[in-house]
DNA sequence: TCGGGCATGTAAGTCGTTACATGATTCG
DNA sequence: CGAATCATGTAACGACTTACATGCCCGA
């Protein structure tokens, strides 16, 4: 995974392994973080594939390695990008591919990110099952915090779904927020 | 990790590696995921440590290994319990020690529960900062997707507020579903 | 009778992280 | 002038997963 990340954030910027790991925490901290042990041997390895090239340059005395991407490494990195992505790995993992999205057409971005609903619907439909399941059982106060895990995960993935819903119409997104308590208008 | 989900998955009942899989799989398999061959090293590790028991069993000529933890056992899970969960680890894998939650008296599990509420309130902000410095930049529409899982993040840790503020307070947990949509109440 | 689930394990590989080692520059 | 940040890397370790190896039992 990293290694497409690393591709991604030097897509329109050439940069050094330093610079890459300050534009993934700031990018994509949230879903994926890494550490300069994984980026500078990623680095050496693309380039041995011929994925990358490196230029050094000198800025007061000292050495900047700054990594650009190939050609191949631009088709390696748009191929990874496009392939499945809803069927393997983590809900949240999905979201790292996201983040690269503005790179690949609407259409098909959009027709992704359905997919991806779709997922997230069928999931989250198999926990509020087991969740019936559940409540069916006596003792309901010896398993409270069982219960609850199950609907933080439903209760996670309605937010997750009411996300696709809008970003698959192009919506503004601030409809996302600002939706809270109210039934009806105030003065704000 | 690994070790103390075992601990939690057999601190009520004996069971067998494959058991304890299926247990951890139906159980916080949203949150965590083992594999038998991290299951039953583990298991080996935790006999050696005194933190379990093993039984042999005989089921019709086959011998099952039945685990059972010792005092020393629930002492170490206890303590990891108890101990500081919300400075490290992921914010999924919180949930991890909170399906365990019914171990632990009522009053602690909340004050716990009202600590990660912070955690997750201090991000959000983090989080909204972030995403109005970006909104303030033109060319909107050339970094769509990545803006959106800004939102992603922003709506996720919202959902996850508010589960938090419904559990501490020991809430019907049915409260954080069916409020969708309507301002007042319906004939339903 | 045969496929799927029960049941236990190992070996190799993956994909990282943590800690260490080094040193230069920049800003208050 | 010293602390923070810039900058590059390595070695050891950790925590798993995947694939393999084995074999029994049970129900359709």
């Amino acid at each position: 995974m990293l290694e497409f990340v690393i591709l991604g954030t030097i897509f329109d910027n050439t940069l050094t392994g330093y610079d890459i790991r300050k534009c993934i925490e700031s990018g994509i901290g949230m879903f994926y973080r890494a550490s300069y042990g994984s980026i500078y041997p990623i680095l050496s390895k693309l380039l041995d594939k011929g994925y990358v090239t490196c230029i050094d340059e000198v800025v007061s005395n000292r050495i900047k390695k700054k990594y650009r991407i190939t050609k191949s490494g631009k088709d390696e990195f748009m191929k990874w990008l496009i392939e499945d992505n809803v069927s393997n790995g983590s809900l949240e993992s999905a979201m790292v591919k996201v983040y690269f999205f503005d790179k690949i057409p609407r259409r098909t971005a959009y027709e992704k990110i359905n997919e991806y609903e779709e997922k997230l619907r069928n999931y989250q439909m198999e926990l509020i099952n087991k969740k019936e399941k559940f409540e069916k059982l006596k003792n309901r106060d010896t398993f409270y915090f069982k219960l609850s895990t199950l609907y933080f995960g439903i209760c996670k993935l309605q937010s997750m779904i009411r996300w696709c819903e809008t970003v698959k119409q192009g919506k503004n997104l601030d409809f996302l927020l600002h939706n809270e308590e109210e039934g009806y208008a105030g003065d704000n």
